[in-house]
DNA sequence: CCAAAAAACGGAGTACACTCATAAATGAGG
DNA sequence: CCTCATTTATGAGTGTACTCCGTTTTTTGG
């Protein structure tokens, strides 16, 4: 059988084993959940070594890592198709968070520990950083949101303000399903409260934005610059 | 040697080794940091058996969570002395903040690693428990700076919608911790973005508010009820 | 086709958080 | 003061994520 300058065998067992560990990660993950599967079983199951598993994933967490950001690449593109069909702009956001927060309420804890090991795991790992990468994409489309409901109000888009209002629906989101697995707080469903987070944080940024219809009273920025010295110092 | 009634030896002793555990973490977390520090030296350093260390703290983390629940609640004290200085909403909420935050930028791994015990530990644990009421707490004196804002502008107080605010800030100050320790993001201060952040979640939770000058163009809220059903089913 | 070099593998070994059976300490009753 | 019951302390033991180095497989070069 010929091969045509194709992959190496090298290049060619490796990804089988790739898959073999993605499909035997992603099955024991979905059968027993995150913290009661071990390594072993999942080398078991994927037929390689124990050590062998660690040359593919770095750490126990990073095989969440790498099992959970297919999903929210998914959830990320039905999440997208969905907006289009909104008609302001939180509706749309809601709609684009919607499939990511259904998978989350799902599967509570093993999504709970993803957003865990997403934010606070070991940076400058492979998983992590792609995951990392696709939370920066779902936040870029909430910007585009945003910015196109600042658009069609006729505001001057700045493209600060905008990216920091993303990062805060993100923010209110990943609390909203920390708080799903763990019963944080004084519960509330807190999907529901993330429909108002985002419709506030929505309507923050617009009204802030420059050109908005008038700033209500008490100015929300305050003159002197940018302000650093007013958050730190304990001892005058 | 007579005792007048007070607490029996037991209790005495048991809250000698409560303190020295205590100053045993509080000090080799300091010097190391939470991640390098083992369970053996913190119980060497407090003198207990390495089983006893678990009689007093359910876990490694529940260590932490005891430490730094005293530094929460300390910098929660310094941020409300602070906030009363403060001429508007955002400036009293940053001032309420600054210690803690403060505190984060000094011993970001450790606050970082307290953020994701606090949000994803065990529940039902001590310590943990206790960490969640101070969030409350802080979560109710934000509201408090909402509530008398919206007075002041005078705009009905709808009090699930100051609670909800009060969420949204905290959450973009948890990531903000989250990710200064893990670099996450293309950076950029994330303290400054947190000003930011705070500015808009105000400025929409006072535009939301029943009675506010007006509801800019597309509605936020839409009127069909609370909206369950767009979030989820994949298939129709 | 063979030999040497390089890379990948794997399982025994390690470190560390946590448990559990036993021992020590304390308090109560006589 | 002595005995017994109950609570508390302890450290050897256990489970598990991860490492390390000898072995095997693959590639390269002649």
């Amino acid at each position: 059988m010929a091969r045509a300058a194709g992959p190496s065998r090298r290049d060619r067992n490796a990804q089988e084993k790739q898959d073999r560990i993605f499909r035997a990660a992603s099955e024991l993950f979905a059968e027993r959940g995150y913290s009661a599967v071990t390594t072993q079983e999942i080398s078991e199951r994927a037929d390689v070594g124990a050590g062998t598993l660690f040359r593919y994933a770095a750490s126990k967490s990073e095989l969440l890592l790498m099992v959970f950001n297919e999903e929210l690449r998914a959830a990320l593109e039905a999440g997208k198709e969905r907006m289009t069909r909104a008609d302001n702009a939180v509706e749309a956001i809601m709609m684009l968070l919607g499939p990511a927060v259904q998978r989350a309420r799902e599967r509570t804890d093993d999504s709970a520990a993803y957003q865990r090991e997403l934010l606070f795991g070991d940076a400058a790992e492979r998983y992590r950083s792609e995951g990392l990468a696709l939370v920066a994409r779902l936040e870029a489309a909430i910007g585009g949101v945003l910015t196109g409901a600042a658009e069609r109000r006729g505001l001057d888009v700045d493209s600060e303000a905008i990216r920091v209002a993303s990062v805060s629906v993100f923010a209110a989101m990943h609390l909203a399903i920390a708080r799903s697995s763990t019963g944080a707080h004084g519960s509330a469903d807190v999907y529901e409260d993330l429909r108002v987070q985002v419709a506030q944080i929505v309507e923050g940024a617009l009204a802030i934005l420059p050109g908005a219809p008038f700033e209500s009273s008490p100015a929300p920025r305050s003159e002197r610059g940018t302000g650093e010295q007013e958050q730190g110092e304990n001892e005058p």
